[in-house]
DNA sequence: CATATATTGACCGACGGTCAGTCAATTAAA
DNA sequence: TTTAATTGACTGACCGTCGGTCAATATATG
């Protein structure tokens, strides 16, 4: 071993941050890679070093992104009593329209387009893994509800229901003008712990 | 004073049929106009005198298919009695895995990424108007089903709500590897229906 | 220890190939 | 003759590759 050795998989991750705001600007579209290289200042051929191509960019960003909102979330959820409020927790990625949260959602839509676009596997099971994270966390919500005497037995068929549900609402928001995320997920949540709170 | 005159419109969705197999099974992103035009039986350039670009012929080939769909569905619930059924019907494009139907969920997976990569305003319009077609559609039958004393005053608030349930399994269906889409909705409306129905 | 030589892999940008979209020339209907 | 329709050669943008450079380290030698 003579030069100096680069960790691969951090250089990967810094020059996917360099680029991230551009990418969610811009969008994957009409991004490229010559624009990449130079935002993170390094050279075109380099880039193909960290990555297979254009996409695999998106996808480092993603991942570092998942990472970060799993803990953000975990945190978010420690302190929150009521089943309902955790579960308006869950939903806070396709609710929240800061600035900051606005950036990992479009990040979060240029991702999804080339899921869709590309046929690629590793993609696909990252978005598994993710799913099986969140549909995890709703099912322990849901199930301490019920043991808290909170809510009905059945409220536990609805659990998977929900992820599902916000991967629409996400879905609408994304592909829709002037999609109100809000009222949809209001009048459906109330509706349905109209139905299974034990009143 | 005017020489021959096509029929712009009818051509136009013309040559989208024509190549619309090639664009479910290949992919918008993999096709070249050059192929379209092969296909279609016309010249490069003549592709560019009926749409925009690329992107615009997915787009008729979907406005063609769901203006079919449409039809097909009004039809499909002609005689179904219980609103249960009615509503499994609506789902019935993210559930029927027949040669048929796959070719029309692959070619809206297309269109999807489209439209999120592109920020098309005039598909995102359409999105708008085809949601808001079933969404109706969903009211009329749980409206229905509540006249007929099938089921609870309260369903009507889930109504709109199971329309973006069903995107969101559409969009797990086509981002995710061998999703399971029955076992989902099963439970789901299964559970929905024990709450809202009246025994 | 100092210096020369060898080796390695990070880095680069010129280049080839592909392809979307344009346009000047051509065809053909009225 | 006029004008709509059609066409494929052409252009320019951009992706991904490849041969080559260079700096850092290892090794050999005196």
């Amino acid at each position: 071993m003579s030069p100096r050795k680069v960790n691969k998989d951090e250089k990967r991750r810094e020059v996917a941050l360099k680029c991230s705001d551009l990418i969610y600007d811009i969008g994957m579209k009409n991004i490229t890679i010559a624009q990449v290289a130079k935002t993170a200042g390094i050279g075109k051929g380099t880039v193909y070093e960290y990555f297979e191509n254009k996409e695999d960019i998106i996808f480092e960003i993603i991942n570092i992104h998942i990472e970060n909102y799993h803990n953000e979330f975990l945190k978010s959820i420690k302190n929150v009593e009521s089943t309902k409020e955790k579960v308006f927790h869950f939903f806070k990625f396709v609710l929240d329209d800061s600035e900051e949260n606005s950036k990992h959602f479009n990040g979060y839509k240029e991702y999804l387009s080339i899921v869709l676009a590309d046929e690629n596997s590793k993609m696909k099971e990252f978005n598994c893994s993710t799913n099986d994270f969140f549909k995890e966390q709703l099912r322990v919500f849901i199930k301490d509800g019920i043991q808290k005497g909170e809510l009905k037995q059945e409220a536990l068929d609805l659990s998977d229901g929900l992820l599902t549900y916000e991967k629409g609402l996400a879905l609408l928001k994304m592909s829709q003008n002037d999609y109100d995320v809000e009222a949809d997920l209001n009048q459906f949540i109330n509706a349905i712990f109209n139905l299974i709170e034990i009143k």
